[in-house]
DNA sequence: CTGAAAGCGCTTACAG
DNA sequence: CTGAAAGCGCTTACAG
C-alpha cells in the first residue's frame, strides 16, 4: 500500500500551466494589490482539480492566517456518557445544528488531563490553536482559565452566566424564572418556602439564590435555605418535614426526586402534605405520575446563540466586534405542572 | 484588545539562549544524528517554557509531517440529535472514552455537506487531512469514499461490517446471533418463521439474512421474507395474521413495536398467539411490559476497539501494520426476554 | 495580468 | 554538542 503523493497545488499549477500563488487565488476567489485572473484561466484551474484529487491542507491553510472553519468545544468533563448525555445532549445537538449551518467542523477536547476532577483546557498539547474560537460548557469553568483566553484575545463563548470580566456569555435568566416560581407558589396561597440546594458557587446557583431572595423581598415571603453541603438529603428531609413551610424548591430535578422519597417516609406526600417545585429543567420528568412544576430551558437555542456568538467574534474585524453584544441572557419558561398545589389550610 | 504577539519556539530559544531547533528537540525528547542534549540545557529550556504561556501549534506540527493527536469522526447523518443519539450515544461514548484513553481530541465533521440525504466525506474544505485518521460511523456508507479512502492510504476503521476490500472495519456478527435467535426459537417447538425487514442492501441487513438462511437450512424451519421496501407495515402485519407461521422476527425494535400494534388489530396478541424477536438491540425497548427477546449489542466495546484499531493504522510503521488484524468481528449476546414463547399447540 | 519569494511555526536532516 | 537551513503546503504581499 504506497501512499500516491498528496496532490498539492503546486500540481494543479503544473497541470493547469500556472502559478502555484494562482491556483491559490482562484481558491480562495481573492485578487490582491489590483491582480485580476481572467476567467479563461480561472477555468483551466478549475478543470484541473477537478481532474484530480485535491483538497486543500487545513494545517496548511491554518498555519497560513487562514480562518479553519474549525470550533472548539470543550467540557470540563465528559459529555458523552449515558449520564452527561441528559445535561449535554441537548446543547450539543444545538452546536452540532449551528456548527452544520455555519459550514463548521467540531473539535471536542477529549484529551484534555482530568486534575481535580476537571478537565484542564490550557495544558502542554492543547489542540486549542487548531480551533478558530472555542465554546466553552459545563458547571465548574476555571476562572484562571476564562481569565487566560480573555487576555490572550481568543475568540470563546461560554454557555452559562460568568462573572469573569470580559467573558462573553450567552446565559438563562435563573433570576427571573426563580422570581416567577415564588410568584406561583404566592398565588397559590403559600408564604413560607423552603430552597434545598447543593451550596454551590456557580453563577447560576447564585443567580438561583438571588432569585429568590428578591422574589422573598418584594413578595413578602419567608425562605429557608438548606445545603446538601452543609447536610445530608435525609437530615433535609427532616428539617422540612418538621417545620412549617409549606413549599420546596430544589435545585434540580434529581434533587425533587430524591427528597420525595426522603419526605414520603416521613410521612408527607406531595403535594398534599407539601408543594414543589424546581429550579431546573423538568422535562420529561414527573413524581408518581405527576407532572413536575419547575422550568423548561431552551438548551439547544442556548448553545445555537452561543455558537452563532462565536462566529461573530472570530469573524468579525476588531471595530465590529466592539459593537457586539457579548453577553446574552436567554428567557426560559415556566412549567405549570402538578407538584405545586393551591395551599390547603393553614399548618 | 490588542492580541499579544504568541509565543513560539524561538522566543523560548532567545529566552533560553539556545537555537529553535534545540527548542524542539527537548519538546519531542528526540536526538536526531548521534545528536545528544545536556540536561542542563533541556532544563533551561522547560524552564523557559513554564515562564511563558507557550503551547505549541499543532497546525505547524501536522504540517511539519508529525502526528496531530486527532481522531476525525464521520457520520453519514448528524449524530448528536435526539433520534441519532440513541443510535450512536453508546458508540460516541465508547469513542470519547477511547479518544481520553489515547490522549486523542476528536473532530467532527459536521460540516460535511449533505448529498442525497447522507453527509459527504469529501468536499472542496474537508478537514480530513488535519487528522490522524478517522472512524466512519453509519449505515449508508458511500462505497466510493471507502475506496478513495484505501487507495489513498489514509488510515481509518469502518464501524461496521464492510464488503469493500481492504477497508479495516470492527462489526458485530450478526449472521451468529441471528442463528442462536433461530436456535431458541427451534428449541421452543417454533418451524416456520416470518423475518419482516427493512429491504436494506447493507452489510448488516445482508449478515441478518445470511444468519437466517443458514439456520433455516441447518435446523430445517421454513422462513418467510417480508419486505417493507416492498409494502407497507400494514400489509406486512396482514400477511403474518393470515399466515401460519408462529414467530415473527423483525429486524429493529422499532419495526417491532410498530408491527406489535399492527397485529394486535388482527386479534393478534404477544406471545400469545405469536412469537416475536428482533434481530437487533432491545436494551431498555418492552412490549406491553414483557421484554422483548433480541440482542444486546456491546456498542461501547464496539467504537472503543474501532478507535483501537485506529490508533494502531496510524502508530505502526508500514511493516508492523501489515501484521495487524484489520476485520474484527465481536460477538454479541442474546436477551432471552418474554416475547419468545413456547408453542402451544400446533395451528 | 503572472511568477518568484517571503513567511506562518514547526521538524529534521546536515554542517560546524 | 549547537546552529543555520530546508521543507511541509499554504497565503499574500511585491516585482516583473
Amino acid at each position: 500500500m504506497e501512499k500516491p503523493p498528496k496532490v498539492t497545488q503546486r500540481e494543479i499549477a503544473r497541470i493547469a500551466g500556472v502559478s502555484q500563488a494562482t491556483v491559490s487565488m482562484v481558491l480562495n476567489d481573492r485578487e490582491y494589490s489590483n491582480v485580476r485572473i481572467p476567467e479563461a484561466t480561472r477555468e483551466r484551474v478549475r478543470r484541473a482539480i477537478e481532474q484530480t484529487t485535491y483538497v486543500p491542507d487545513p494545517a496548511a491553510r491554518r498555519l497560513a492566517g487562514l480562518d479553519n472553519k474549525i470550533l472548539g468545544v470543550f467540557t470540563y468533563e465528559a459529555a458523552l456518557s449515558r449520564e452527561s448525555l441528559d445535561f449535554y445532549g441537548p446543547l450539543l445537538h444545538g452546536i452540532e445544528q449551528e456548527a452544520e449551518r455555519l459550514g463548521c467542523d467540531l473539535l471536542f477536547f477529549t484529551s484534555s488531563p482530568v486534575e481535580d476532577g476537571t478537565r484542564k483546557l490550557f495544558h502542554k498539547q492543547t489542540r486549542l490553536r487548531l480551533t478558530d474560537g472555542c465554546i466553552l460548557l459545563g458547571q465548574q469553568m476555571d476562572s484562571a482559565e476564562l481569565t487566560r483566553l480573555v487576555e490572550e484575545g481568543f475568540p470563546f463563548v461560554a454557555v452559562g452566566r460568568r462573572d469573569e470580566p470580559g467573558v462573553p456569555y450567552v446565559g438563562i435568566d435563573y433570576v427571573t424564572l426563580t422570581g416567577d416560581i415564588v410568584e406561583q407558589a404566592v398565588a397559590l396561597g403559600h408564604r413560607r418556602i423552603t430552597y434545598a440546594h447543593y451550596g454551590r458557587s456557580t453563577p447560576a446557583a447564585a443567580d438561583r439564590v438571588a432569585g429568590l431572595a428578591l422574589a422573598a423581598e418584594t413578595m413578602l415571603v419567608e425562605t429557608t435555605l438548606l445545603s446538601t453541603a452543609d447536610s445530608d438529603l435525609s437530615e433535609v428531609a427532616a428539617v422540612i418535614a418538621n417545620g412549617t413551610d409549606t413549599v420546596v424548591i430544589t435545585e434540580d430535578v434529581f434533587m425533587a426526586e430524591a427528597l420525595a422519597v426522603e419526605l414520603a417516609e416521613h410521612g408527607k406526600a406531595i403535594p398534599e402534605d407539601l408543594s414543589l417545585a424546581v429550579l431546573g429543567d423538568v422535562e420529561g420528568h414527573s413524581l408518581g405520575g405527576r407532572g413536575m412544576t419547575g422550568f423548561q430551558l431552551p438548551r439547544e437555542q442556548l448553545a445555537a446563540e452561543a455558537l452563532a456568538l462565536l462566529q461573530q467574534l472570530i469573524v468579525r474585524n476588531d471595530k465590529a466586534r466592539a459593537k457586539l453584544e457579548l453577553r446574552t441572557m436567554i428567557e426560559g419558561s415556566i412549567v405549570a405542572g402538578a407538584t405545586l398545589a393551591q395551599l390547603k389550610e393553614s399548618r
